[in-house]
DNA sequence: CGTAGCATTGAAACATGTCAAGTAAGGTGG
DNA sequence: CCACCTTACTTGACATGTTTCAATGCTACG
Protein backbone atom coordinates (compact mmCIF):
# COMPACT_ATOMS: atom_id res chain seq x y z
CA UNK A 1 0.00 0.00 0.00
CA UNK A 2 1.35 3.67 -0.45
CA UNK A 3 2.19 5.77 2.00
CA UNK A 4 -0.58 8.17 0.50
CA UNK A 5 -3.40 5.26 0.57
CA UNK A 6 -2.39 4.49 4.24
CA UNK A 7 -2.43 8.17 5.32
CA UNK A 8 -6.31 8.47 3.82
CA UNK A 9 -7.57 5.28 5.36
CA UNK A 10 -5.76 6.20 8.85
CA UNK A 11 -7.84 9.49 8.34
CA UNK A 12 -10.99 7.47 8.14
CA UNK A 13 -10.01 6.02 11.85
CA UNK A 14 -9.52 9.41 13.26
CA UNK A 15 -12.39 9.65 15.64
CA UNK A 16 -13.18 6.83 17.53
CA UNK A 17 -16.63 5.84 19.69
CA UNK A 18 -17.46 3.33 22.27
CA UNK A 19 -20.53 1.02 22.53
CA UNK A 20 -21.21 -1.13 25.63
CA UNK A 21 -22.46 -4.52 25.41
CA UNK A 22 -26.00 -4.65 24.10
CA UNK A 23 -25.74 -0.94 22.71
CA UNK A 24 -27.18 0.11 19.57
CA UNK A 25 -24.78 1.94 17.00
CA UNK A 26 -27.54 2.97 14.51
CA UNK A 27 -31.35 1.63 14.79
CA UNK A 28 -33.14 0.90 12.02
CA UNK A 29 -35.03 3.86 10.75
CA UNK A 30 -32.37 6.11 11.81
CA UNK A 31 -31.84 9.37 9.63
CA UNK A 32 -28.13 8.83 10.37
CA UNK A 33 -25.62 8.67 7.25
CA UNK A 34 -22.94 7.91 9.14
CA UNK A 35 -20.27 4.92 8.13
CA UNK A 36 -18.24 3.33 10.45
CA UNK A 37 -15.04 1.16 10.63
CA UNK A 38 -14.82 -1.29 13.61
CA UNK A 39 -11.62 -1.39 15.84
CA UNK A 40 -12.14 -4.26 18.06
CA UNK A 41 -15.21 -6.22 19.59
CA UNK A 42 -17.94 -7.58 17.77
CA UNK A 43 -21.13 -6.54 16.55
CA UNK A 44 -23.95 -7.70 14.65
CA UNK A 45 -26.79 -6.21 12.39
CA UNK A 46 -30.37 -7.23 12.53
CA UNK A 47 -34.06 -6.74 11.68
CA UNK A 48 -37.00 -6.50 13.57
CA UNK A 49 -40.32 -7.74 11.85
CA UNK A 50 -43.83 -6.57 12.70
CA UNK A 51 -44.63 -9.85 14.85
CA UNK A 52 -41.48 -9.06 16.90
CA UNK A 53 -39.29 -11.75 15.76
CA UNK A 54 -35.37 -10.69 14.65
CA UNK A 55 -33.60 -11.66 11.99
CA UNK A 56 -29.50 -11.31 12.51
CA UNK A 57 -28.50 -10.51 9.03
CA UNK A 58 -24.92 -10.57 9.94
CA UNK A 59 -22.08 -10.48 12.54
CA UNK A 60 -19.59 -8.15 12.39
CA UNK A 61 -15.39 -8.33 13.23
CA UNK A 62 -12.80 -6.31 13.87
CA UNK A 63 -11.90 -4.05 10.47
CA UNK A 64 -15.06 -4.43 8.69
CA UNK A 65 -16.99 -1.82 7.77
CA UNK A 66 -20.59 -0.84 8.72
CA UNK A 67 -23.11 1.20 7.74
CA UNK A 68 -22.66 1.18 3.91
CA UNK A 69 -26.17 0.68 3.52
CA UNK A 70 -26.30 4.53 4.57
CA UNK A 71 -24.60 5.19 1.23
CA UNK A 72 -28.11 4.46 -0.78
CA UNK A 73 -31.21 4.70 2.15
CA UNK A 74 -31.49 8.30 4.11
CA UNK A 75 -33.32 5.86 6.85
CA UNK A 76 -31.50 2.79 8.04
CA UNK A 77 -32.87 -0.60 6.88
CA UNK A 78 -31.17 -2.62 9.58
CA UNK A 79 -30.14 -1.82 13.32
CA UNK A 80 -26.43 -2.46 14.20
CA UNK A 81 -26.15 -3.38 18.08
CA UNK A 82 -22.99 -4.63 19.79
CA UNK A 83 -22.33 -8.03 21.01
CA UNK A 84 -19.49 -7.51 23.20
CA UNK A 85 -18.32 -3.94 24.26
CA UNK A 86 -16.75 -2.17 20.61
CA UNK A 87 -14.73 0.49 19.35
CA UNK A 88 -15.94 2.20 16.07
CA UNK A 89 -14.45 4.94 13.88
CA UNK A 90 -17.09 6.92 12.67
CA UNK A 91 -17.07 8.98 9.24
CA UNK A 92 -19.03 10.81 6.67
CA UNK A 93 -20.56 9.45 3.63
CA UNK A 94 -18.57 12.57 1.73
CA UNK A 95 -14.92 11.02 3.09
CA UNK A 96 -15.91 7.91 1.04
CA UNK A 97 -16.62 10.16 -2.06
CA UNK A 98 -13.21 11.99 -1.47
CA UNK A 99 -11.21 8.51 -0.97
CA UNK A 100 -12.93 6.89 -4.26
CA UNK A 101 -12.17 10.51 -6.40
CA UNK A 102 -8.19 10.12 -4.74
CA UNK A 103 -7.87 6.34 -4.70
CA UNK A 104 -9.13 3.98 -6.98
CA UNK A 105 -7.58 1.30 -5.64
CA UNK A 106 -8.80 1.31 -2.75
CA UNK A 107 -12.17 2.29 -3.78
CA UNK A 108 -11.99 -1.40 -6.24
CA UNK A 109 -10.80 -2.75 -2.60
CA UNK A 110 -13.89 -1.65 -1.44
CA UNK A 111 -15.81 -2.74 -4.25
CA UNK A 112 -14.04 -6.02 -3.96
CA UNK A 113 -14.87 -6.40 -0.03
CA UNK A 114 -18.45 -6.17 -0.52
CA UNK A 115 -18.63 -9.05 -2.81
CA UNK A 116 -17.17 -11.28 -0.18
CA UNK A 117 -19.90 -9.80 2.32
CA UNK A 118 -22.80 -10.66 -0.69
CA UNK A 119 -21.34 -14.08 -1.48
CA UNK A 120 -21.34 -14.71 2.42
CA UNK A 121 -24.92 -12.89 2.73
CA UNK A 122 -25.88 -15.69 -0.48
CA UNK A 123 -24.07 -18.68 1.24
CA UNK A 124 -25.99 -18.05 4.72
CA UNK A 125 -29.59 -17.57 1.99
CA UNK A 126 -28.82 -21.04 0.71
CA UNK A 127 -28.16 -22.50 4.16
CA UNK A 128 -31.89 -21.22 5.84
CA UNK A 129 -33.74 -22.00 2.42
CA UNK A 130 -32.12 -25.60 2.22
CA UNK A 131 -30.37 -26.88 4.69
CA UNK A 132 -31.53 -28.35 8.42
CA UNK A 133 -31.44 -27.11 11.46
CA UNK A 134 -28.51 -28.91 12.89
CA UNK A 135 -26.57 -27.87 9.21
CA UNK A 136 -27.45 -24.34 9.89
CA UNK A 137 -25.94 -24.18 13.80
CA UNK A 138 -22.73 -26.13 12.38
CA UNK A 139 -21.83 -24.16 9.66
CA UNK A 140 -22.98 -20.94 12.08
CA UNK A 141 -19.81 -22.68 14.60
CA UNK A 142 -17.62 -23.09 11.48
CA UNK A 143 -18.05 -19.01 10.35
CA UNK A 144 -17.04 -17.91 13.87
CA UNK A 145 -14.30 -19.97 14.08
CA UNK A 146 -12.67 -18.81 11.19
CA UNK A 147 -13.49 -15.07 11.42
CA UNK A 148 -11.96 -15.35 14.84
CA UNK A 149 -8.98 -17.05 13.91
CA UNK A 150 -8.53 -14.52 10.90
CA UNK A 151 -8.12 -11.92 13.82
CA UNK A 152 -6.34 -13.97 16.01
CA UNK A 153 -3.84 -16.53 14.66
CA UNK A 154 -3.02 -18.37 17.89
CA UNK A 155 -7.07 -19.90 17.95
CA UNK A 156 -7.33 -23.92 17.09
CA UNK A 157 -9.82 -26.03 16.92
CA UNK A 158 -11.40 -24.28 20.45
CA UNK A 159 -12.92 -20.69 20.90
CA UNK A 160 -15.36 -19.16 22.86
CA UNK A 161 -18.98 -18.60 21.21
CA UNK A 162 -19.91 -15.30 22.64
CA UNK A 163 -23.59 -15.88 21.52
CA UNK A 164 -27.16 -16.71 23.34
CA UNK A 165 -28.66 -19.45 22.04
CA UNK A 166 -31.40 -17.24 21.08
CA UNK A 167 -28.50 -15.37 19.48
CA UNK A 168 -27.75 -18.16 17.29
CA UNK A 169 -31.31 -18.83 16.70
CA UNK A 170 -31.89 -15.22 15.26
CA UNK A 171 -29.06 -15.77 12.77
CA UNK A 172 -30.09 -19.51 12.18
CA UNK A 173 -33.84 -18.79 11.50
CA UNK A 174 -34.19 -21.32 14.21
CA UNK A 175 -35.90 -20.97 18.20
CA UNK A 176 -33.57 -20.88 20.85
CA UNK A 177 -35.18 -24.13 22.22
CA UNK A 178 -34.56 -25.94 19.04
CA UNK A 179 -30.88 -24.69 18.84
CA UNK A 180 -30.35 -26.16 22.27
CA UNK A 181 -31.52 -29.86 20.37
CA UNK A 182 -29.21 -28.92 17.67
CA UNK A 183 -26.01 -28.22 19.79
CA UNK A 184 -26.57 -31.29 22.01
CA UNK A 185 -27.11 -33.66 18.43
CA UNK A 186 -23.78 -32.34 17.06
CA UNK A 187 -22.16 -33.10 20.66
CA UNK A 188 -23.93 -36.35 21.08
CA UNK A 189 -22.73 -37.66 17.09
CA UNK A 190 -18.77 -36.50 18.38
CA UNK A 191 -18.09 -33.67 16.04
CA UNK A 192 -18.47 -30.78 18.71
CA UNK A 193 -17.41 -30.73 22.14
CA UNK A 194 -19.12 -27.54 24.76
CA UNK A 195 -18.01 -26.55 28.15
CA UNK A 196 -19.99 -22.93 29.33
CA UNK A 197 -19.35 -20.82 26.58
CA UNK A 198 -16.53 -22.81 24.50
CA UNK A 199 -16.92 -25.06 21.62
CA UNK A 200 -14.28 -27.44 20.30
CA UNK A 201 -14.55 -28.68 16.70
CA UNK A 202 -13.55 -32.01 17.38
CA UNK A 203 -14.30 -33.60 13.61
CA UNK A 204 -14.21 -30.75 11.51
CA UNK A 205 -13.89 -33.48 8.44
CA UNK A 206 -17.43 -34.25 9.27
CA UNK A 207 -18.79 -31.32 10.28
CA UNK A 208 -17.66 -29.17 6.80
CA UNK A 209 -18.93 -31.72 4.93
CA UNK A 210 -22.84 -32.08 7.20
CA UNK A 211 -23.09 -28.22 6.85
CA UNK A 212 -21.57 -27.00 3.04
CA UNK A 213 -19.53 -24.18 4.90
CA UNK A 214 -16.96 -22.25 2.91
CA UNK A 215 -14.76 -20.06 4.17
CA UNK A 216 -15.49 -17.24 1.94
CA UNK A 217 -12.19 -15.34 3.35
CA UNK A 218 -10.44 -17.28 1.68
CA UNK A 219 -8.65 -17.88 -1.86
CA UNK A 220 -9.14 -14.17 -3.59
CA UNK A 221 -8.10 -13.27 -6.27
CA UNK A 222 -7.31 -9.05 -6.65
CA UNK A 223 -4.86 -9.12 -9.49
CA UNK A 224 -7.24 -7.06 -11.50
CA UNK A 225 -6.74 -4.17 -8.78
CA UNK A 226 -5.54 -0.69 -10.53
CA UNK A 227 -1.97 0.80 -9.52
CA UNK A 228 -2.07 2.35 -5.95
CA UNK A 229 -1.59 6.37 -5.52
CA UNK B 1 -24.38 12.72 -16.89
CA UNK B 2 -20.95 13.81 -18.34
CA UNK B 3 -20.79 12.27 -22.06
CA UNK B 4 -17.01 10.89 -20.84
CA UNK B 5 -19.41 8.79 -18.28
CA UNK B 6 -21.72 7.78 -20.80
CA UNK B 7 -18.94 7.45 -23.30
CA UNK B 8 -17.86 4.89 -20.88
CA UNK B 9 -20.76 2.97 -20.25
CA UNK B 10 -21.50 2.58 -23.74
CA UNK B 11 -18.43 0.88 -24.19
CA UNK B 12 -18.66 -1.55 -22.06
CA UNK B 13 -21.86 -2.68 -23.67
CA UNK B 14 -19.71 -2.78 -26.91
CA UNK B 15 -20.31 -7.01 -27.51
CA UNK B 16 -23.25 -8.66 -26.92
CA UNK B 17 -23.79 -12.23 -26.22
CA UNK B 18 -27.10 -14.28 -26.58
CA UNK B 19 -28.15 -16.64 -23.76
CA UNK B 20 -30.98 -19.03 -24.71
CA UNK B 21 -33.72 -20.09 -22.46
CA UNK B 22 -32.60 -21.93 -19.77
CA UNK B 23 -28.84 -21.64 -21.11
CA UNK B 24 -26.00 -21.05 -18.57
CA UNK B 25 -23.70 -17.89 -18.76
CA UNK B 26 -21.24 -19.04 -16.02
CA UNK B 27 -21.67 -22.34 -13.91
CA UNK B 28 -20.87 -23.14 -10.49
CA UNK B 29 -16.84 -23.29 -10.24
CA UNK B 30 -16.24 -21.86 -13.83
CA UNK B 31 -12.72 -20.27 -13.81
CA UNK B 32 -14.26 -17.10 -15.89
CA UNK B 33 -13.81 -13.50 -14.07
CA UNK B 34 -16.01 -11.81 -17.01
CA UNK B 35 -18.60 -9.18 -15.65
CA UNK B 36 -21.73 -8.70 -17.57
CA UNK B 37 -24.17 -6.48 -17.98
CA UNK B 38 -27.81 -7.45 -18.48
CA UNK B 39 -29.13 -5.90 -21.98
CA UNK B 40 -32.92 -7.79 -21.91
CA UNK B 41 -34.45 -10.67 -21.13
CA UNK B 42 -34.92 -12.24 -17.20
CA UNK B 43 -31.87 -14.54 -15.76
CA UNK B 44 -30.72 -15.62 -12.16
CA UNK B 45 -28.36 -16.55 -9.78
CA UNK B 46 -28.39 -20.05 -8.19
CA UNK B 47 -26.43 -22.57 -6.08
CA UNK B 48 -26.74 -26.54 -6.07
CA UNK B 49 -26.17 -28.13 -2.66
CA UNK B 50 -24.90 -31.04 -2.33
CA UNK B 51 -27.84 -33.19 -1.93
CA UNK B 52 -28.82 -32.08 -5.16
CA UNK B 53 -31.49 -29.10 -4.21
CA UNK B 54 -31.24 -25.52 -5.19
CA UNK B 55 -31.41 -21.97 -3.69
CA UNK B 56 -32.02 -19.60 -6.36
CA UNK B 57 -30.24 -16.09 -5.13
CA UNK B 58 -31.48 -13.45 -7.41
CA UNK B 59 -33.14 -12.59 -10.40
CA UNK B 60 -31.84 -10.15 -12.63
CA UNK B 61 -33.53 -7.62 -14.87
CA UNK B 62 -32.24 -5.39 -17.60
CA UNK B 63 -29.86 -3.06 -16.56
CA UNK B 64 -28.27 -5.36 -13.81
CA UNK B 65 -24.39 -5.62 -13.71
CA UNK B 66 -23.76 -9.72 -12.84
CA UNK B 67 -21.50 -11.97 -12.36
CA UNK B 68 -19.71 -9.09 -9.40
CA UNK B 69 -18.47 -11.81 -7.88
CA UNK B 70 -16.29 -12.56 -9.97
CA UNK B 71 -13.83 -9.34 -8.93
CA UNK B 72 -13.02 -11.33 -5.90
CA UNK B 73 -13.33 -15.25 -6.83
CA UNK B 74 -11.22 -17.03 -9.29
CA UNK B 75 -13.99 -19.88 -9.25
CA UNK B 76 -17.43 -18.87 -9.55
CA UNK B 77 -19.47 -19.55 -6.65
CA UNK B 78 -22.95 -19.27 -7.99
CA UNK B 79 -24.42 -19.93 -11.52
CA UNK B 80 -26.25 -17.87 -13.99
CA UNK B 81 -28.74 -19.10 -15.65
CA UNK B 82 -31.39 -17.43 -18.37
CA UNK B 83 -35.13 -17.64 -17.34
CA UNK B 84 -35.98 -16.18 -20.89
CA UNK B 85 -33.72 -15.39 -23.76
CA UNK B 86 -31.76 -13.07 -22.79
CA UNK B 87 -28.72 -10.39 -24.18
CA UNK B 88 -26.05 -9.60 -22.06
CA UNK B 89 -22.62 -7.80 -22.48
CA UNK B 90 -19.89 -9.26 -21.30
CA UNK B 91 -16.85 -6.92 -20.30
CA UNK B 92 -13.46 -7.98 -18.30
CA UNK B 93 -12.58 -6.62 -14.60
CA UNK B 94 -9.68 -4.83 -16.41
CA UNK B 95 -12.37 -2.66 -17.81
CA UNK B 96 -13.74 -2.28 -14.24
CA UNK B 97 -10.63 -1.35 -12.82
CA UNK B 98 -10.31 1.71 -15.70
CA UNK B 99 -13.88 2.86 -15.16
CA UNK B 100 -13.04 2.92 -11.42
CA UNK B 101 -9.76 5.02 -12.45
CA UNK B 102 -11.28 7.22 -14.73
CA UNK B 103 -14.49 7.97 -13.20
CA UNK B 104 -15.34 8.33 -9.31
CA UNK B 105 -18.91 8.65 -9.92
CA UNK B 106 -19.51 5.81 -11.71
CA UNK B 107 -17.32 4.02 -9.44
CA UNK B 108 -19.79 5.12 -6.48
CA UNK B 109 -23.00 4.55 -8.40
CA UNK B 110 -21.48 1.11 -8.72
CA UNK B 111 -20.89 0.92 -5.18
CA UNK B 112 -24.09 2.32 -4.37
CA UNK B 113 -25.59 -0.42 -6.87
CA UNK B 114 -23.75 -3.11 -4.88
CA UNK B 115 -25.85 -1.37 -1.50
CA UNK B 116 -29.16 -2.04 -3.15
CA UNK B 117 -28.21 -5.56 -4.18
CA UNK B 118 -27.03 -6.45 -0.66
CA UNK B 119 -30.33 -5.11 1.24
CA UNK B 120 -32.45 -7.15 -0.86
CA UNK B 121 -30.48 -9.93 0.12
CA UNK B 122 -30.84 -9.43 3.36
CA UNK B 123 -34.81 -8.93 3.06
CA UNK B 124 -34.83 -12.12 1.59
CA UNK B 125 -32.56 -13.69 4.02
CA UNK B 126 -35.01 -12.18 6.83
CA UNK B 127 -37.93 -13.63 4.90
CA UNK B 128 -36.24 -16.91 4.77
CA UNK B 129 -35.27 -17.15 8.45
CA UNK B 130 -38.49 -15.70 9.89
CA UNK B 131 -41.43 -15.52 7.37
CA UNK B 132 -44.32 -18.07 6.54
CA UNK B 133 -44.44 -19.95 3.29
CA UNK B 134 -47.25 -17.68 2.35
CA UNK B 135 -45.11 -14.68 3.32
CA UNK B 136 -42.76 -15.45 0.98
CA UNK B 137 -44.84 -16.73 -1.45
CA UNK B 138 -46.54 -13.43 -1.67
CA UNK B 139 -43.27 -11.06 -1.23
CA UNK B 140 -41.82 -13.09 -4.57
CA UNK B 141 -44.98 -12.45 -6.34
CA UNK B 142 -44.59 -8.25 -5.29
CA UNK B 143 -40.54 -8.26 -5.91
CA UNK B 144 -41.55 -9.40 -9.71
CA UNK B 145 -44.47 -6.42 -9.77
CA UNK B 146 -42.37 -3.79 -8.65
CA UNK B 147 -39.30 -4.84 -10.85
CA UNK B 148 -41.02 -5.31 -13.89
CA UNK B 149 -42.47 -1.93 -13.60
CA UNK B 150 -39.27 -0.59 -13.16
CA UNK B 151 -38.43 -1.29 -16.83
CA UNK B 152 -42.05 -0.87 -18.33
CA UNK B 153 -44.33 1.41 -16.60
CA UNK B 154 -47.47 0.53 -18.70
CA UNK B 155 -47.17 -2.30 -15.72
CA UNK B 156 -50.56 -2.38 -13.91
CA UNK B 157 -51.73 -4.85 -11.18
CA UNK B 158 -51.61 -7.30 -13.37
CA UNK B 159 -48.23 -9.26 -14.79
CA UNK B 160 -46.87 -12.61 -16.22
CA UNK B 161 -44.71 -14.50 -13.79
CA UNK B 162 -42.15 -16.11 -16.10
CA UNK B 163 -41.60 -18.94 -13.54
CA UNK B 164 -42.44 -21.76 -12.87
CA UNK B 165 -43.55 -23.10 -9.37
CA UNK B 166 -40.35 -25.00 -8.55
CA UNK B 167 -38.31 -22.21 -9.34
CA UNK B 168 -40.61 -19.78 -7.08
CA UNK B 169 -40.33 -22.90 -4.45
CA UNK B 170 -36.14 -22.83 -4.88
CA UNK B 171 -36.54 -19.04 -4.68
CA UNK B 172 -38.42 -18.57 -1.33
CA UNK B 173 -37.05 -22.05 0.26
CA UNK B 174 -39.67 -24.20 -0.16
CA UNK B 175 -41.06 -27.47 -2.17
CA UNK B 176 -43.46 -26.88 -5.51
CA UNK B 177 -46.35 -28.81 -4.33
CA UNK B 178 -46.13 -26.36 -1.19
CA UNK B 179 -45.74 -22.96 -3.71
CA UNK B 180 -48.97 -24.19 -5.50
CA UNK B 181 -50.94 -24.48 -2.04
CA UNK B 182 -49.58 -20.91 -1.25
CA UNK B 183 -50.70 -19.70 -4.11
CA UNK B 184 -54.07 -21.10 -3.91
CA UNK B 185 -54.43 -19.15 -0.53
CA UNK B 186 -53.47 -16.38 -1.57
CA UNK B 187 -56.46 -16.23 -4.32
CA UNK B 188 -58.86 -17.64 -1.55
CA UNK B 189 -58.21 -14.72 -0.06
CA UNK B 190 -58.64 -12.45 -2.17
CA UNK B 191 -54.94 -11.18 -2.38
CA UNK B 192 -54.19 -12.10 -5.32
CA UNK B 193 -56.21 -13.39 -9.26
CA UNK B 194 -54.29 -16.00 -11.36
CA UNK B 195 -54.62 -16.81 -14.55
CA UNK B 196 -51.72 -19.25 -16.38
CA UNK B 197 -48.84 -17.81 -16.14
CA UNK B 198 -50.78 -14.08 -15.48
CA UNK B 199 -51.22 -12.92 -11.89
CA UNK B 200 -52.87 -10.25 -10.47
CA UNK B 201 -52.53 -8.35 -7.41
CA UNK B 202 -55.69 -7.52 -5.67
CA UNK B 203 -55.41 -6.56 -2.57
CA UNK B 204 -51.92 -4.98 -2.41
CA UNK B 205 -52.58 -3.30 0.88
CA UNK B 206 -53.29 -6.62 2.52
CA UNK B 207 -50.34 -8.33 0.74
CA UNK B 208 -47.68 -5.73 2.09
CA UNK B 209 -49.30 -6.04 5.05
CA UNK B 210 -48.97 -9.86 4.99
CA UNK B 211 -45.26 -10.23 3.67
CA UNK B 212 -43.08 -6.97 4.65
CA UNK B 213 -42.29 -6.83 1.37
CA UNK B 214 -39.96 -2.88 1.04
CA UNK B 215 -39.59 -1.99 -2.30
CA UNK B 216 -35.52 -1.39 -2.32
CA UNK B 217 -35.05 0.69 -5.11
CA UNK B 218 -37.31 3.24 -4.29
CA UNK B 219 -36.22 6.42 -2.01
CA UNK B 220 -32.33 6.33 -2.50
CA UNK B 221 -30.47 9.06 -1.59
CA UNK B 222 -27.14 9.57 -4.09
CA UNK B 223 -26.79 12.52 -2.70
CA UNK B 224 -22.88 12.08 -1.68
CA UNK B 225 -21.36 11.43 -4.64
CA UNK B 226 -18.58 13.00 -6.16
CA UNK B 227 -18.86 15.42 -9.36
CA UNK B 228 -18.70 13.81 -12.79
CA UNK B 229 -15.64 13.90 -14.95
C1' DC C 1 -52.14 -38.21 -31.45
C1' DG C 2 -48.61 -39.15 -28.13
C1' DT C 3 -45.50 -37.46 -24.99
C1' DA C 4 -43.25 -34.50 -21.63
C1' DG C 5 -43.37 -31.07 -18.49
C1' DC C 6 -46.05 -28.58 -15.27
C1' DA C 7 -49.97 -27.90 -12.09
C1' DT C 8 -53.04 -29.82 -8.70
C1' DT C 9 -54.67 -32.52 -4.86
C1' DG C 10 -54.73 -35.90 -0.85
C1' DA C 11 -52.66 -38.60 2.86
C1' DA C 12 -49.05 -39.53 5.78
C1' DA C 13 -44.32 -38.58 7.65
C1' DC C 14 -41.13 -35.47 9.53
C1' DA C 15 -38.84 -31.32 11.23
C1' DT C 16 -39.34 -27.58 13.84
C1' DG C 17 -42.08 -24.61 16.90
C1' DT C 18 -44.65 -23.83 21.20
C1' DC C 19 -45.52 -24.20 25.90
C1' DA C 20 -44.23 -25.33 30.37
C1' DA C 21 -41.35 -26.61 34.10
C1' DG C 22 -37.05 -27.03 36.23
C1' DT C 23 -31.93 -26.20 36.73
C1' DA C 24 -27.61 -23.77 36.73
C1' DA C 25 -24.84 -19.58 36.83
C1' DG C 26 -23.82 -14.84 37.71
C1' DG C 27 -24.61 -10.24 39.61
C1' DT C 28 -26.33 -7.18 43.27
C1' DG C 29 -27.83 -5.30 47.58
C1' DG C 30 -28.11 -6.16 52.26
C1' DC D 1 -20.72 -13.58 52.73
C1' DC D 2 -25.24 -14.68 51.90
C1' DA D 3 -29.92 -14.32 49.84
C1' DC D 4 -32.05 -13.00 46.17
C1' DC D 5 -33.08 -12.17 41.37
C1' DT D 6 -32.35 -12.37 36.77
C1' DT D 7 -30.84 -14.48 32.77
C1' DA D 8 -29.59 -18.32 30.19
C1' DC D 9 -29.76 -23.17 29.50
C1' DT D 10 -32.06 -27.75 29.51
C1' DT D 11 -35.59 -31.11 28.83
C1' DG D 12 -40.21 -33.20 27.82
C1' DA D 13 -44.79 -33.38 25.70
C1' DC D 14 -47.48 -31.73 22.28
C1' DA D 15 -48.96 -28.70 18.22
C1' DT D 16 -48.10 -27.03 13.75
C1' DG D 17 -46.13 -26.12 9.21
C1' DT D 18 -43.88 -28.06 5.61
C1' DT D 19 -42.20 -31.98 3.07
C1' DT D 20 -42.63 -36.32 0.85
C1' DC D 21 -44.84 -39.55 -1.92
C1' DA D 22 -48.17 -40.78 -5.12
C1' DA D 23 -51.76 -40.21 -8.31
C1' DT D 24 -54.27 -37.38 -11.66
C1' DG D 25 -55.23 -33.77 -14.90
C1' DC D 26 -53.89 -30.26 -17.96
C1' DT D 27 -51.51 -27.99 -21.81
C1' DA D 28 -48.30 -27.35 -25.31
C1' DC D 29 -45.61 -29.04 -28.65
C1' DG D 30 -43.52 -32.23 -31.93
Amino acid sequence: MTPAERDTLERLEERTRTVRRGGILRRSNDRSGELFVLRSGLMMTYVLLGDGSRQILRFHFPGDMLGLSGLVYPEAPETICAVTESVVCPFERSALAQLVEAHPRLASMILAYGQIDRVSLTDRLAALGRTSAKARVGALLLEWRSRLRAGDGSIGESFSLGLTQEEVGDATGLTAVHVNRMLRQLEEEGLIAREGQRVTICDERALMAATNYVDRYRDLDLGWLPAGR
